[in-house]
DNA sequence: GTCTATAACTCGATAGAC
DNA sequence: GTCTATCGAGTTATAGAC
């Protein structure tokens, strides 16, 4: 979508929902606030959706599509790019980074909406658990996975590993994402972001 | 406050608004729900708070007194209950209880205030990031350098270790607050959480 | 400290002209 | 598909009687 240089009007509201949910809240946010940034009227956006709960609603699917073509992406992969790879931080890196292409800056601040949402609303709640952790978990089970098939990793609990893993990264990203908001340099949160995955990869080591 | 029976109106909108903040989000809630369910008229409430938003400082400064408190306490704590204790796990289970007889109900909600609120209100984004995770940190590394002076665990970074540790422990909470609101079985979550506990102090062992 | 009454405003949503 | 105009309900907060 964001590619698409001619972006209908519907487009442009769910981008502008999209950036107001997760800077404002669902409930902080009006359809005044969103016709404004638009630049259209309140009564033109009922053209585009019925309400603002289907606004709320398209904003999930979107994040689910973005999800399944990621895991049905890193499924199908072959790792064979990573072949002569052989420290396992390294290889952590490379599948780390084939999901993070299928991640747009739409996709971060959907998910800032979700942890707004996630004990306020049931449809945001049941969304983050079972597509978003549930996809997370998925993901690095299958770099986990490969790195063990390859004798990189030792014997482990994979699942709770993974699942370890997805709770460490998601307070990392949290409390980063938080920390940029208060104005602290990127630099810093980058280098603790690396220190701390590696600290956790390099605890798998063999 | 919860222990003391004889409650001021102030108290009871306090607590009442805790309940609302944290299932209905602070935007989600309004005066006449607040009063709604204390009993009492919409212009009553403001004898006791400017309004609303005083509420909700008022809400953070219960909780960094909790913080404080517990930090204070753990940090005198001589740990010679736990002397005779020598399996890892166990001696961080002890030290994880002292720390929570300092939680009350009240707490864990507004804990919960606050995640929804963080990304939308930086009086609350500060105080999570400055008040709660850094008394959460400091908490674990207390009873990390006592295991380590101990020799229960291998020499390691206790500052990053620490933080994976809250990290883990938070979206565990989070995972587990949103299952139960899912109504999946307690049981089947405590079981969860104390096997992930089980499965990172032993991973710190010797 | 509680109440009634109300000000002043914003909310999501609709009807109907163009 | 956009607009103007408007609705009814809900919002925080205040004034003043008791």
């Amino acid at each position: 979508m964001i590619k698409n240089k001619s972006l209908t009007t519907r487009d442009i509201i769910f981008q502008a929902s999209v950036e107001l949910f997760s800077s404002k809240g669902y409930h902080g946010t009006s359809i005044r606030d969103i016709t404004g940034k638009v630049g259209i009227k309140e009564s033109s956006l009922y053209n585009h959706f019925i309400g603002k709960e289907a606004i709320l609603d398209a904003i999930m699917d979107y994040q689910m599509d973005v999800f399944n073509k990621a895991v049905k992406a890193l499924e199908k992969l072959k790792f064979t790019d990573a072949d002569n790879i052989t420290d396992p931080v390294k290889f952590w890196m490379t599948g780390a980074d084939e999901f993070l292409k299928y991640m747009d800056p739409l996709s971060e601040l959907i998910t800032q909406i979700l942890i707004n949402e996630m004990f306020l609303n049931q449809k945001c709640r049941q969304f983050y658990l079972n597509t978003m952790l549930l996809s997370q978990k998925k993901l690095v089970k299958t770099i986990f996975t490969e790195m063990r098939r390859k004798g990189m990793i030792k014997d482990c609990d994979i699942e709770k590993t993974a699942s370890q893993y997805v709770y460490m990264l998601q307070g990392l990203e949290i409390e980063n994402k938080l920390r940029a908001m208060e104005g602290e340099k990127t630099g810093k949160i980058q280098k603790h972001l690396f220190e701390q995955i590696t600290l956790f990869i390099q605890g798998m080591k063999k």
